[in-house]
DNA sequence: TCTGGGGTCCTAGGACCC
DNA sequence: TCTGGGGTCCTAGGACCC
């Protein structure tokens, strides 16, 4: 029996479900099928999903709802108000159905899932098939239409996704590790470089004019010169067109590094007090989200913009770091925090679109637990903490430090002046039961 | 009148330290 | 006359993604 070749070839696929949230809303009303829907954003403001009937009117991602106005009435295009809850359920469902494929499965975002296929080839016939069978089966249990794209490289799955989405001979399913090289070629020679995972509006401009204007002269393209003159990221995605595999599959999502709740404002609000209602809400489902992850953060900023899109009217926009003193993710510390910043940013007569705040320097809220308190606990109190601390490698004033009364060895845990100095500030925030 | 709401990573430059 | 060099941390800005 054949080894395989090379242990580090890797093999991976990605399941992108079709105009992901107006497949959702046809898939609970069938008479929305064939014809043109878009999903709008919060208030209504524009558009964020179209369906295939709407991208062929050339109406843009983002396209605001006002200027889709006389196209709307013209083409009868039916425009929803979003639905999260519904969107976050179907995605939960196909995610589930993708586990039964492949041990190894990277959520990617909402609508997008990449499973690994290393070691599989004998379960199917060809990755072909188990695409046309993945795609039959949520089409079965859920109404969603998805693609399967299949490459070398995350980079090259999602760019078979796309072949797969766009040209109906490939019939959903498009894998790009079992296409000859002269077919890959001539595809990859007709696909424009912009479309490539990782070059956006901006790289894709200059690419265009330095002669590069299809994925296949990218791919081709010395990595010196990419490294050179885009740097480390588009190097990567130039060894990822070559088929070496540089991103590697994520999946179990690493806990955020910040945390943003903001919001538009369905109209314009000009007084502190509107302002400080909003970012009290924001502060408050931000903190929400921080414990969820089991997070504590260091800081918060808040922010306020007014309508960058209003020319005629006089700009402003200022945001503010508060730092805590403690870790937390208490909501009533958080929300102060913030309305505290607000306060100082801002400027009477403006008239503001736009508040939000952002949870920064995110760490992990941290235990010591019984048995470790055990182990380091038995000098005095102080001691015993800080050798606790040093053994989970924790720093002052980044990490809440909670001690369970049941197991904390008495002899140190009790009183609170005979903590050292440094601590004495930690004492005050922890949620120690001091009674016996 | 009305224009989304999240995230990530990289780089350059300055402050600061030894 | 000759006036260091390596390292870290922080911030702002820019690019990308969905």
């Amino acid at each position: 029996m054949a080894t395989d070749a090379s242990p580090s070839r890797q093999l991976f696929a990605l399941v992108d479900v079709n105009n992901f949230y107006v497949s959702c809303e046809r898939a609970f009303n069938p008479s929305l099928e064939n014809r043109p829907v878009v999903v709008l954003s919060n208030n209504d403001g524009c558009a964020i999903a179209r369906s295939n009937e709407v991208k062929a009117l050339g109406i843009r991602m983002g396209a605001p709802c006002f200027q889709l106005k006389e196209l709307a009435d013209k083409y009868d295009i039916v425009a929803l108000s979003s639905n999260y809850a519904l969107y976050g359920d179907m995605s939960n469902r196909v995610a589930a159905m993708l586990r039964d494929y492949s041990p190894h499965m990277e959520v990617y975002s909402i609508d997008e899932s990449f499973l690994t296929l290393n070691g599989l080839g004998s379960l199917w016939p060809t990755s072909a098939y188990m695409g046309q069978s993945i795609r039959h089966r949520i089409r079965q249990w859920t109404e969603l239409p998805v693609c399967v794209g299949i490459g070398a490289s995350k980079t090259l799955a999602k760019l078979a996704n796309h072949i797969a989405k766009k040209q109906p001979r490939f019939n959903g399913v498009c894998d790009l590790a079992t296409m000859p090289l002269a077919e890959t070629d001539a595809l990859l020679s007709g696909i424009e470089v912009g479309e490539v995972w990782g070059v956006g509006p901006r790289i894709g401009s200059q690419l265009h004019a330095a002669g590069i204007s299809t994925v296949k002269a990218l791919r081709d393209t010395p990595l010196s010169w990419l490294r050179a003159r885009f740097g480390v990221v588009m190097e990567r995605t130039g060894n990822e067109l070559r088929g070496l595999s540089c991103l590697t599959l994520e999946e179990v999502a690493p806990p955020r590094k910040q945390i943003i709740s903001s919001r538009s404002f369905g109209q314009p609000v000009r007084a502190l007090p509107h302002l400080s209602e909003s970012v009290a809400g924001h502060a408050s489902s931000a903190a929400e989200k921080l414990r969820r992850q089991n997070g504590v953060c260091g800081a918060i900023q808040v922010f306020i913009q007014t309508n960058r899109f209003r020319e005629q009217d006089p700009q402003y926009s200022n945001s503010m770091v508060v730092p805590l003193p403690n870790e937390s993710s208490d909501t009533r510390l958080l929300v102060r925090a913030a309305l505290f910043g607000l306060k100082q940013i801002y400027r009477a007569g403006y008239t503001y679109n736009k508040a939000g705040v952002m949870l920064i320097d995110i760490g992990e809220a941290r235990t010591i637990q019984g048995s470790l308190l055990a182990q380091h606990g038995t000098g005095n109190r102080s001691d015993g903490l800080m050798k606790a601390i040093d053994a989970l490698n924790l720093r002052y004033g980044r990490n809440t430090v909670s001690v369970f009364s049941s197991v904390a060895p008495k002899p140190w845990a009790m009183r609170r002046e005979n903590t050292s100095p440094c601590y004495t500030t930690r004492w005050s925030d922890v949620p120690v039961a001091y009674a016996h």
